[in-house]
DNA sequence: TTCCATGGTCATAAAAATCTGACTAATTGA
DNA sequence: TCAATTAGTCAGATTTTTATGACCATGGAA
């Protein structure tokens, strides 16, 4: 198992990226996350097609790649905010090229 | 359904384009394509693991983006063959900074 | 001490993507 | 005319992704 998923990683070392980028709702979820730090709860209301599920999901794979850092703050009304990271930044210019390619 | 698919482009520009490129064969096929033009029976000796409908449905599809062109050779051995389009080759350095990135 | 908000998890269901094996259509060489 | 090659199509099965609704854990306010 670990075996192949490695062969398949060498064979073409976009497709894993590729297929983390995508999915659902991943790519409205970096877009918000461009524009400053986002609660799930207002995820959630922001995107009221997506589901606690889906959007738990996505925030965690975004988190494994680095894209976003997860942080509770412990403070008046609790709660957590997502943040990009330097690493997610970086996409930022590769994303508009993509625009400007479609 | 046609609205709606509009506003989700216009919310996500980059959305149904990731869609598009990923998937789980097109990655592989787009690399090929950059290496010179590929008939429908080499794809498929060269991708054991892909099925012949899998590879179909992705032709369409990238054929469809305008990344390839299709051409039937009426010749000697009659074939097709698919050849990365101007358009599409704009997306190498597109994903080799994607690779970058990773 | 109970209630509420926030940010989840979990089992299960539904939908979408992918695979399989059988079949077809056009061309060509024997 | 018959078989082989190439490039598919098709119906149905399997696998993966996404959605749903119920439930849980934490901290603070009343």
């Amino acid at each position: 198992m670990t075996m192949e998923k490695c062969e398949k990683q060498a064979e073409c070392p976009i497709e894993n990226l590729l297929k983390s980028l995508s999915g659902k709702w991943k790519p409205l979820i970096f877009r918000y996350a461009t524009t400053g730090p986002m609660r799930f709860s207002s995820l959630l209301r922001q995107m009221p097609e997506a589901n606690k599920q889906s959007l738990t999901v996505a925030l965690r794979e975004m988190e494994e790649l680095g894209l976003l850092e997860r942080k509770v703050i412990r403070q008046k009304p609790l709660h957590v905010e997502y943040h990009i990271t330097d690493h997610g930044r970086a996409l930022i210019p590769i994303f508009e090229s993509l625009e400007q390619f479609s």
